[in-house]
DNA sequence: TCTGGGGTCCTAGGACCC
DNA sequence: TCTGGGGTCCTAGGACCC
């Protein structure tokens, strides 16, 4: 068995642990700038206001039931989730934190699961003040669909979903919008075609599955189905990919504050590469300007480079992202969000050269391996490794289209070896 | 010179998640 | 007036290889 957790209204019941008051009192939750709810209490939901909504929108509902309203404090939302992760890591043998208010718990060879979930709700409640419901099923998407119906149909928060018949019969009321994995193209494309819930979805040909929604769309067939595709992890994986990026909370139309910005943004993402002790390989800069205000003239720019050499040096992150940002800069628009994002990510102490094809006939190519070889057996193994060869044919023609960045490669490695 | 099947690598962008 | 931030996975298509 497979059991979701999931923390009942996280941020707003991260508020309510710090200010007794608002027991039973409608909170929200801002994101930045105040712009739009990202979180409510129950009582907050019971008045209609809708999850995503902008602030400004539900100003009648907030003054005139009261609602207490708090901007983010991701500090405290962060440590109160790794309080309750750790409760729950001492409680079952293995489980993946899956976000900061979810984890997927593995009771496979366990018997008594529903106990022991009991006992998680419980400590977890009387330790963090944080409430939690649980879902459990065979696999993680059922496991969803448990949670699911544990939050908003049980009293105990907790539901079971064991046998296959009592799966059928909730399949058949559960509506294939909710279903893990449905956003708002497939669940279009869905209706389209008359599957209105989970049910319909699994009657469907796995084929013609595979075929409309790629395998992502079967995997999730197949685990509504009871069949296993996603395990639980519970090695805690490094990032791929890590970006910062805010919105102004107002217009920009100057490269300075832009420029200011995507520091501030390129720092912030080598901090958190050193935090992995990892290194990218890949920067990229993006600029988009308010879609809200002119449709016509909304603006969405990105530029990304591949570095010679991984590296989480801020200073070198910096430059690199104030260079491409002068080179996606345009006048006469309203910048309103701004972002760095950087990928590719290798472990720190391992240097990534890809061998691109203009260096492949290259007379010193077999002495370059020779000394590849040397430096892994000096440094250590993997200190160097080659991602890719390529083939003399192709020479030419790529010389002439590579960037500036690649051509230096060669000698770089030349000179690292020597 | 023309032809095809079976690959790899890379990028851009869609779709989804919390 | 005011509309979030940070991720993952997958596919298509170009350009190239044998």
């Amino acid at each position: 068995m497979i059991a979701l957790a999931d923390c009942n209204n996280f941020y707003a019941s991260c508020e309510r642990v710090f200010n007794p008051k608002l027991k039973n009192k409608p909170v929200v939750v801002l994101s930045n700038n105040d712009g739009c709810i990202i979180a409510r209490s129950n009582e907050a939901k019971k008045l209609g206001i809708r999850m995503g909504e902008p602030a400004f929108k539900a100003k009648d509902i907030i003054e005139k039931n009261d609602v207490y309203v708090f901007s983010t404090n991701f500090a405290l939302y962060g440590d109160m989730s790794n309080r309750v992760m750790s409760i729950i890591g001492n409680m079952v043998p293995s489980f993946e934190v899956y976000s900061i208010d979810e984890a997927f718990l593995n009771f496979s060879g366990i018997s008594n699961y529903t106990d022991i979930c009991s006992k998680i709700m419980k400590v977890v409640n009387k330790s963090t003040g944080i409430p939690i419901s649980i879902g459990l099923a065979k696999t993680k998407t059922l496991a969803k669909v448990a949670n699911h119906i544990a939050k908003k149909h049980t009293k105990e928060n907790i539901f079971v979903l064991d046998n296959s018949s009592k799966v059928l019969s909730v399949l058949k009321r559960f509506p294939i919008s909710e279903i893990w994995g449905i956003g708002r193209s497939r669940l279009k494309m869905l209706n389209f075609y008359g599957v209105k819930t989970a049910y319909d979805f699994i009657k469907l040909d796995e084929r013609w599955v595979k075929q409309n929604m790629t395998i992502e769309g079967l995997r999730m067939h197949k685990e509504l189905k009871g069949e296993l595709c996603y395990l639980v992890q519970y090695s805690s994986q490094n990032k791929k990919s890590i970006c910062t990026s805010r919105t102004f909370s107002r217009d920009i139309d100057n490269i300075e504050d832009l420029e200011q910005a995507i520091s501030n943004h390129a720092m912030r993402c080598s901090e958190k590469l050193r935090k992995q002790k990892s290194s990218a390989r890949y920067i990229g800069v993006f600029i988009n300007t308010n879609r809200f205000k002119n449709q016509s003239q909304y603006l969405s720019s990105h530029r990304s480079i591949l570095l010679d050499t991984a590296t989480n040096d801020s200073i070198e992150i910096i430059k690199a992202s104030i260079r491409l940002l002068r080179s996606i800069y345009q006048k006469n628009y309203y910048y309103k969000k701004s972002g760095v994002i950087v990928g590719d990510i290798i472990p720190e102490n391992e240097v990534q050269i890809n061998l691109f094809n203009q260096f492949a006939d290259h007379p010193q190519r077999s002495d370059l391996f020779r000394k590849i070889d040397l430096i892994n057996k000096t440094m250590g193994r993997d200190t160097i490794r080659v991602l890719s060869q390529g083939h003399p044919r192709n020479w030419k023609l790529k010389q002439e289209n590579l960037s500036p960045c690649y051509t230096t490669r060669w000698d770089d490695l030349l000179r690292i070896s020597s």
